[in-house]
DNA sequence: GTTTAACCCTGCACGC
DNA sequence: TGCGTGCAGGGTTAAA
C-alpha cells in the first residue's frame, strides 16, 4: 500500500472512527499476529493499553497512519504491503489473516488483517512519537504544502543516484513504493536509471508536477487495486487507479502514448517498468 | 555515500 | 493433479 492507498485509508478511518471510543482488542492467538504487534511483548500489554480510550483524530505520516487516543497515546500502524483494515461487525465471521480486532462501544469493529504480515501495529505516547526512529526518517510527501520544487530540486542535486531508488527511498521523499514511481517517472518521461544529479531545472519541474499530479489522480480514483495485491477501502471496496495505469505490470504491451511495447528492467531489487521511447 | 542481497511472509502463476 | 520454484512487495540491515 502506498501514499494514495493510505490517504483514502486514513480519510475512511476518519468519517468511521473519530469520537469512537474502543471497548476490547483482540490479538488473535496465532503466531503472525504477534509478528503484527512485535514491538509488544505480550497480547495483553497492548490490547490493555488501547482499551478505553476515544479516537480523537486520524492523521497520516509518509505511509504511515497515526490515530490519535484521548488517553494520551497513539496507535501507529504500517500496512506493508497487504495489510488493511475493514469495518465490520460481531457477528461477521473473521477472513482468515485477521490478526487484531479493534471492537468499539459505540457498535462495529475494526479489523486489520494482513497475509505476508509485513505490516505492523504499535502503541505509543503521543509524547515519545518524537522518539519513534522510524517516523523520524520520514522525509515530506508531495501533498505537503511545503513541499516546493526549489527545496526538491536542491534535494536531488545532492544526491547521486537513480531517481528509481531515491523516488522510493522514504527518507528522500515519503509515499511512492514501486507502482507510483514507476508511474511518476513516465509521467515525468524520465527514466528510471536517470541520475538524480543530471537533470536539467526543466526535468526537475517536470518530475516534481508529476509526483502531484499522479498522487492525486491516484486518491481521486481511490486507490490501485491490483490482482493479488486485492487492496480495498475500509468498507471492501476497490480502487479503480488499476485502470489508469500507464507502465506498472504492463510489460510487453503497447504504450498507450506512443504504441512501443512496454519493457521491465530491476532497479535495487524492483521490477521498473518503462517505455523505452517516451522516457529518456 | 551508494548499491546489492538477504530476510520477513503468503499466495499465485508457472513449468514439468 | 500435484509438486517445486520463483516472484511479488516495503522496509530494515549487513556487507560490499
Amino acid at each position: 500500500m502506498e501514499l494514495p492507498e493510505v490517504e483514502v485509508m486514513r480519510r475512511d478511518l476518519e468519517k468511521e472512527i473519530v469520537g469512537k471510543r474502543v471497548k476490547e482488542v483482540d490479538v488473535r492467538p496465532h503466531r503472525n499476529a504477534m509478528r503484527v504487534i512485535r514491538r509488544h511483548a505480550r497480547r495483553r500489554e497492548f490490547a490493555d493499553r488501547l482499551a478505553g480510550q476515544k479516537v480523537t483524530k486520524v492523521e497520516r505520516k509518509g505511509k504511515y497512519v497515526l490515530m490519535h487516543l484521548d488517553g494520551g497515546d497513539v496507535l501507529v500502524v504500517h500496512f506493508g504491503m497487504s495489510g488493511q483494515f475493514i469495518r465490520g461487525t460481531k457477528r461477521q465471521a473473521l477472513q482468515q489473516h485477521t490478526h487484531v480486532v479493534i471492537e468499539f462501544l459505540q457498535a462495529g469493529n475494526l479489523r486489520y488483517f494482513d497475509p505476508r504480515t509485513f505490516g505492523e501495529m504499535f502503541v505509543t505516547s503521543a509524547d515519545d512519537l518524537g522518539n519513534v526512529k522510524e517516523l523520524d526518517h520520514i522525509a515530506i510527501d508531495p501533498l505537503e504544502d511545503n513541499f516546493t520544487w526549489q527545496q526538491f530540486s536542491y534535494e536531488l542535486g545532492r544526491r547521486a543516484a537513480k531517481l528509481k531508488t531515491l523516488l522510493m527511498d522514504q527518507r528522500f521523499v515519503s509515499g511512492l513504493g514501486n507502482i507510483y514511481s514507476d508511474e511518476v517517472l513516465f509521467a515525468a518521461g524520465l527514466r528510471q536509471d536517470r541520475m538524480s544529479d543530471s537533470l536539467s531545472s526543466q526535468e526537475v519541474r517536470r518530475l516534481y508536477r508529476s509526483m502531484r499530479e499522479v498522487v492525486q489522480d491516484a486518491i481521486r480514483f481511490r486507490g490501485t487495486t491490483l490482482g493479488d495485491e486485492a487492496y480495498v477501502d475500509l468498507f471492501g471496496k476497490a480502487g479503480e487507479f488499476q485502470n489508469e495505469l500507464k507502465v506498472y505490470g504492463r510489460k510487453g504491451q503497447a504504450c498507450r502514448r506512443c504504441r512501443t511495447p512496454i519493457d521491465s528492467v530491476k532497479v535495487g531489487g524492483r521490477t521498473s517498468y518503462f517505455c523505452p521511447q517516451c522516457q529518456s
